[in-house]
DNA sequence: GTGAAAGCGCTAACAC
DNA sequence: GTGTTAGCGCTTTCAC
């Protein structure tokens, strides 16, 4: 079975075909330059000898294009490999490259930037998924003048997926309120750029940016507002990642603090996963002593215990239509897509 | 920010900075070949005037290697997504590949095979995760004459990553007949080739074949003789993929087979967790009522209540042995990883 | 319908 | 230390 042979090259196979090296390269790209026949015999033919058609580099090189799709990170791959939204987000991505025959690239911005291995001029395309403020791979990406769509962030000139943060933040909240809690507090994703999980201040509260959290938390204070809350800093918690261990931590400094929350609205289903885990740990029933809700509507949303109350966003969904409108070309328009409150019994 | 002018090339770099295409071409590539001055200096020029380093196709072409590493699938990519183990492994793969400015091209197998991108001419090197029986794009791969290391299966020409199956199967369903269940049921995994969630037969109980699944069965059915149990074949289903709605689906018909097992041995924690769901939803108790052992200790295993009796097989470990493997050219031995049983409260 | 040849962007051997 | 050049494997134009 192990080969240590090289790989046949079009040259040689022509030569073993007895005939040129454009019959050959035609066979396999233009069908409509030699006759059914011909081709026919010269594909059996290259099966028989094991040569399966061109490489992708020189191929690549020659025609400036690859099949290949890569979607651009902001974190570690690692990371994203962990995190239940990406992972539905990738899901639809490859969904969408598999059935149109390409290939995908995973690119980390968290790369290391020093040792650039030009790998950013294989792609056909770009999907970048996240904020990339002053990254040196976007910006080497951009210079390929290929095309490119963003998802959950935008820039003016490219195409984008994205849903309305704030809309569906106010909507979640504003469900929550009207039950009336005495003591709301907000677990937030990304609010600030400390890579600790910690309270924000006064002025981070007010502090304006493009940013899916500012987003969000504005939603939420728009809800608060209309029922009269007005929930100080010091009730918001910055969670600097989307992993389920800081989820846990910021769950347990929220349900030790005083006064007591009864309702935490957390920014993803995995913060609000956590907080539910350490509610049990403690004793305190969900929903009647502690409502809980999150964000996303990832799939173990559904099966907790209690089931979670969430906003749907379809990342999947997300994913598809971005990779989609890559493939096509539609490369004009921004796509906002629908989100919905999902109401569960943890609130 | 757009940018539509195309990108610059290192030919062109030379002619502006007036020098040879061999010493930009040295700077990037071999700092010994020219003054570190004068690299600095051109360096410097290059990111000024925008030429971020060599193309990787051409560089690829002529040096035959892209630093790109190829994960080959077994099923599609979306698919792996879906799977918590799948995850597991792809997270430690990518740790160490990040660690050592290596790119991930992730491979489906279940790829439309007649569009033949040549794609398998890229990676430097592959690595192979669940059994490719006479799949065509494995045998392409193989041609390449690359190295090649294996995960969760097996070929005598190549290294190798795997864990003792059989004996952790042993392990855990040993644990679970110590408690003298009275009628314990399998839920087994990809057992037969059927892609319909059901029971297996007599035949197919002692077919003997090289998968996982059968080393695992082996070990489950080892531990039932010793303590004096005979699992007839009826009682163990067949799921076809490891997704929770298949998984939930097996699950509910055990539950409602009767006699009604009170002891349900699962090949995955993804299984598992579905039955726990299913019997919560039915008001049955665990484990007083029904134990259920798991396989994998997904990270969700220890957070379900009650918390999963199962297998560790450090899948994040297996992908990082692979990756290192590959890396560092260790292209002897097969490695066999140890596991071990991890007894929660679900049993 | 077919073949000869240029050249995609780069690296490395070799000459200077 | 630097420059010239062949050629990696392929596609495509152009001449036949």
């Amino acid at each position: 079975m192990k080969n240590n042979n090289k790989p046949l090259t079009l040259k040689k196979v022509a030569e073993i075909l007895n005939c040129s090296t454009a019959t050959i390269s035609n066979a396999f790209n233009r069908p409509d330059q030699l006759s059914a026949a011909l081709r026919e015999k010269i594909l059996t033919e290259c099966k028989r000898i094991g040569y399966h058609g061109p490489n992708l580099t020189a191929r690549s090189l020659r025609k400036g294009e690859s099949g290949v799709i890569a979607v651009l990170l902001t974190d570690s791959l690692a990371y994203h490999f962990t995190d239940p939204v990406a992972n539905q987000l990738l899901q639809g991505i490859s969904e969408v490259l598999e059935k149109n025959n390409k290939q995908l690239l995973m690119l980390s911005s968290a790369t290391n930037a020093q040792q650039t291995s030009g790998i950013e001029a294989l792609p056909d395309g770009f999907i970048v998924y996240g904020s990339q403020d002053h990254n040196p791979l976007f910006e080497r990406v951009v210079q390929q003048g290929k095309p490119i769509i963003t998802i959950d962030f935008d820039i003016d000139e490219y195409p984008s997926v994205n849903i309305d943060n704030q809309q569906a933040a106010f909507d979640i909240a504003n469900h929550v309120l009207e039950k009336k809690p005495e003591s709301p507090a907000i677990l937030g994703l990304r609010l600030i750029h400390s890579d600790r999980v910690c309270r924000i201040t006064d002025d981070e509260l007010f502090d304006e940016n493009e940013s899916i959290s500012r987003r969000r938390l504005d939603g939420y204070l728009k809800a608060a507002e209309q029922h009269n809350y007005q929930i100080k800093s010091n009730r918001i918690w910055h969670v600097p990642k989307n992993t389920y261990e800081l989820a846990k931590q910021a769950a347990h400094e929220a349900l030790t603090s005083h006064p007591l929350p009864d309702c935490l609205i957390c920014m993803s289903d995995n913060i609000a996963s956590a907080a539910l885990n350490i509610a049990r740990e403690m004793n305190i029933r969900v929903p009647e002593q502690l409502k809980i809700v999150g964000f996303d509507d990832i799939p173990e949303a559904s099966r907790l215990s209690p089931p979670l109350t969430t906003i749907c966003q379809k990342s999947r969904e997300k994913g598809k239509t971005a990779a989609l409108k890559l493939i096509q070309g539609k490369l004009q328009d921004k796509t906002i897509l629908p989100s919905q409150l999902v109401i569960r019994s943890s609130s």
